[in-house]
DNA sequence: CGCCTTTACACAATCGTTTGGGTAAGCAGC
DNA sequence: GCTGCTTACCCAAACGATTGTGTAAAGGCG
């Protein structure tokens, strides 16, 4: 491990066999080699000078030479919206965790959630030669996907999910009945959904558990209350104007499905004279760590961002080993917080101001 | 661009060249070389069809047999303490874009702020024989950037300086400066200081700047005022208890030399009965893209971190091409919002609980 | 028409590994 | 002493590009 010294050019196999007077070959089969094929290759004599002097004068493989003669680089490509997004810079840490485990290296690129820079980040990284992609910012009905499988390259899909192919995700449906039951038993019933991007699953998911669950429980919730929006704070700022400039009473709880896009609408509602948490309560999702130790705290659903980091990466090794692989949906879990901890003020009690 | 067609091994050069019933290295040359070269390797009318061929099939040159020949990877290494602090993130999304631009690719891991791990990361990414390497971590006398240095290794530093190596970083002594004049001239006297790690330039120069200038303005500003801090919300909302729990009249106002931490702040200040922005200023660094959406939005010290991974990147380029460089400090600008807009209460308004 | 210079290529070595085949030496068994 | 099996190696051909050097053919010039 410790390469120090000033020598210029990196220590070949070459460099090791000939100052033990031996065949390259007999080097990397001893380097190499488990055990059964390192039988056969040298003596176990000669296979210890051969291990003490790799050690000694740092020998690492060059990954280049290794990848041209086996044609696997153990590298994998990641595809996010952005890194900025804590929620996949968080899973990207575990697909980073996961993939040092097992000696690959990644490759990240931010494709700003449009169809074209994915396309084209994904050629770069191909490019590369990379073994396998992992795609986070996966839009409901992309053509990518079919064009990926019909030239065999090994993905898997993180965060965002599609039919029909193998990812990794939170279990979102689940994740909005949960704030849907939240609401519903601390007596809301008028509410409203800051809904996300309309071509992520996740948004879908979540604004579908909730809206299938509400209706269970017997609420209303008329489309003009589910508002589509950005992920980030200005969405969630912009849909909270819109919310709070309907006509008609306004909803006394919101669900926004993105902890920046709740951070958002809480700005509004406080610009609008409401007090988040008693004039109206708020509930994220995520659960990032700013949730909890925000001024007001926000109840969030906590999702398992970098577990689910690590899946991708596990299952994508699966996928380049051609095993098959089943989807996984990690199961989320509600902290209700002083953002939504209290009960709904009747219409007398109410603060709205315009 | 388009690789479509489910052949499964990508093109190579004796594919087009056997095609083309001319030798490899003609279709190399044509392909590779700037004008210059290209002349000479072929006929003007064999150079199209190879072109045309190339671009037909889809080819792309391997990557791994080209470093392998050139000893260049066009492969860069990126280490940070952790991609989901967003400024590191910012940072990396202008290192991602200006590498695009220059046909570099990159790898990132997370340093967790360890020496340890920033010297194991930085292994496994010369192990994967990166041209150069980006330093977003360097804690201060780091024992880790003479040693690069002595293996003649082309590296850079980012966010944080170090003396004697180059580096592109936010000017925080300045930034520090602005905060100090802004809180000097809307009139407070006693405050307090959340200075971040202290093996942080930035915290540093940040806390620096601003001591420095709040003296040269007659102010005091004794040891016990400015409290070592973790960067993230809770070392914040850690500080801020140790703040609000020091004996003697408290401060009217705070910079935290983060916005994590001055979010963290906010929310111990106000489960002290505090206002933020009335009782007790808060001012922060980075201006995150959370600052003004805050429900009490945020003063903050913008510091160009996307221009700053950009630059990074550019000079690292440079070292590679063996060209001597420059730091380069990037100037920040203060934006003033209702954390600290309001001067300060004298004593007989003010609200303190404890 | 012979010589010299281009033009337009081809040849082969090389980068550092891996891997399918040797093969020489040593030894056991008949 | 010959056959046959290990043991412990070596040899050489890849992988896909780059690049220094060679060399036929074509063309220009006197």
């Amino acid at each position: 491990m410790d390469l120090s010294g000033s020598s210029r050019a990196p220590i070949t196999l070459k460099d090791l066999a000939s100052e033990l007077g031996i065949h390259p070959s007999t080097v990397s089969r001893v380097l190499h080699s488990t055990s059964d094929v390192a039988k056969g290759a040298a003596s176990s004599a000669t296979a210890q000078k051969v291990r003490d002097l790799a050690r000694e004068r740092g020998y690492s493989p060059d990954p280049q030479a290794k990848s041209l003669r086996t044609r696997r680089t153990r590298a994998l490509g990641v595809i996010v919206p952005r890194l900025s997004d804590i929620v996949l810079a968080t899973m990207y840490e575990g697909i980073e965790e996961a993939a040092a485990e097992n000696n690959y290296s990644t490759f990240v690129m931010n494709s700003h959630d449009s169809t074209d820079e994915q396309r084209r980040k994904a050629e770069i990284m191909l490019a590369r030669r990379v073994d396998g992609l992992i795609l986070g910012d996966v839009h409901a009905g992309s053509d990518l996907l079919p064009d990926l499988r019909a030239r065999h390259i090994p993905f898997v899909l993180m965060n965002r999910r599609h039919p029909g192919f193998p990812s990794a995700t939170c279990d979102d449906v689940v994740g909005g009945e949960l704030v849907a039951d939240h609401l519903w038993q601390a007596g809301h019933r008028r509410v409203a959904l800051i809904a996300g991007e309309p071509y992520a699953s996740t948004a879908l998911d979540r604004t579908a558990g909730f809206r299938q669950r509400w209706r269970d429980l017997g609420g209303e919730l008329p489309d003009s209350s589910v508002i589509w929006s950005r992920f980030d704070t200005e969405g969630g700022r912009d849909a909270a104007e819109t919310i709070v400039g309907q006509p008609g009473p306004a909803p006394t709880a919101v669900f926004a499905v993105n902890d920046f896009a709740a951070i958002g609408a809480m700005g509004t509602f406080r610009a609008h004279g409401l007090t988040v948490g008693l004039d109206i309560a708020v509930v994220g999702f995520n659960d990032t760590s700013l949730a909890a130790q925000l001024p007001i705290p926000l109840s969030s659903v906590r999702s398992p961002m970098f577990q689910i980091g690590r899946q991708a990466m596990l299952m994508l090794r699966r996928v380049i080993n051609g095993e098959r692989v089943e989807s996984v949906r990690m199961t989320p879990e509600l902290f209700v917080r002083e953002s939504s901890a209290a009960a709904p003020l009747d219409e007398s009690q109410r603060s709205l101001a315009s």
